[in-house]
DNA sequence: GCCGAACAGTTTAGGCTTCAACTATCCGCG
DNA sequence: CGCGGATAGTTGAAGCCTAAACTGTTCGGC
């Protein structure tokens, strides 16, 4: 357990010689704020994953594209999904390879445009998908079942602020 | 296996004044929050993640684990860094092999428990870490300066709540 | 003293994810 | 027409992550 407290570097790397900055050590705030979003956001989903594999031999990504496929109500190109998922482009191709290798999806190349392939659900991933979505909303609801109605309104709203303002950092950056 | 779809209505919820504008069994609100929290949460992770590699050729799990060793002040087991970061066991042998292979850390046999093993920020590792933190300090501030102080005490606090009540959930579900 | 349970860490197999380089196709414009 | 830039998707390398099986060590009880 016992070990020489360093204090080379630790401190005095940001409060020492701010130039009358509004919170001279304003900012830890902000980053437990940061790591409690995180560490609930990670606990919620880690608990989902554990379940969608115990209870369905699946995986949240999985389960993501079915529903990205089930709220379009029909057939996406890959491009779409990547962008819906907001992950990447080279991310969908393995996921739908394995999703198409279970019979749950199905590909086809778009006519029109002879880069594109359309990518929907089968018979047997609707029927998955079902069955997956239900349970996963009553997971979602019982998790947060301990949190009022008002709670949880005030958390989106919040939420929606916090997304906003992260947003706003993320355009400044890329400018 | 999963639980009788009933008694979140009773805990006092929804029932004394819901606009009717939802089904019965409605758990699309707590859906709905729960996607925004996931989309948010991701929404800064990645651009955490992004701004690490850039400025510093690293990543969030390898900061994660500097940090830890650097909060604690001193050395740390594999066994205690998993248990504080949440993640397994075998996750941290990697890790620390890469954070070892740079010369960040270093790893001692423990004399007192031969199965254990210490974990150290070298100097370098202290130096490193410094310049990190506080870039990322920066970032985190800058990320959520669209929310007033208030808000973020507000949100701060209602995530503690959703984290309690997640945990809730999930210890209700090893029982 | 010994045995079995608990524990610390490693390994392996499989999956997810990104970035960067690549192929194939499309489209606008001269 | 034909060329060059954008776009759709694939591939490969690298890293992160988990669960499960495994090795070695410790420790309590008999």
């Amino acid at each position: 357990m016992t070990a020489p407290p360093d204090d080379l570097a630790t401190r005095g790397t940001v409060d020492a010689e701010t130039p009358l900055a509004h919170h001279p050590a304003g900012h830890k705030d902000e980053l437990r704020l940061w790591l409690r979003l995180l560490a609930t956001a990670n606990l919620i989903e880690g608990e989902v994953r554990r379940r969608l594999r115990a209870a369905f031999h699946t995986t949240l990504p999985r389960f993501d594209l079915l529903a990205q496929l089930h709220r379009a109500g029909g057939a996406l190109t890959l491009g779409e999904i990547s962008r819906r998922m907001m992950v990447s482009n080279g991310n969908i191709t393995g996921l739908a390879a394995r999703l198409e290798a279970e019979g749950l999806v199905e590909r086809r190349v778009s006519e029109a445009d002879r880069r594109a392939q359309w990518l929907r659900l089968t018979p047997k991933g609707r029927r998955e998908f079902s069955r997956q979505s239900a349970a996963h909303e009553e997971w979602i609801a019982e998790i947060f079942a301990g949190l009022a109605e008002e709670e949880r309104a005030a958390l989106f709203r919040l939420l929606a602020r916090a997304k906003q303002s992260a947003q706003a950092a993320l355009a400044e950056d890329t400018a």
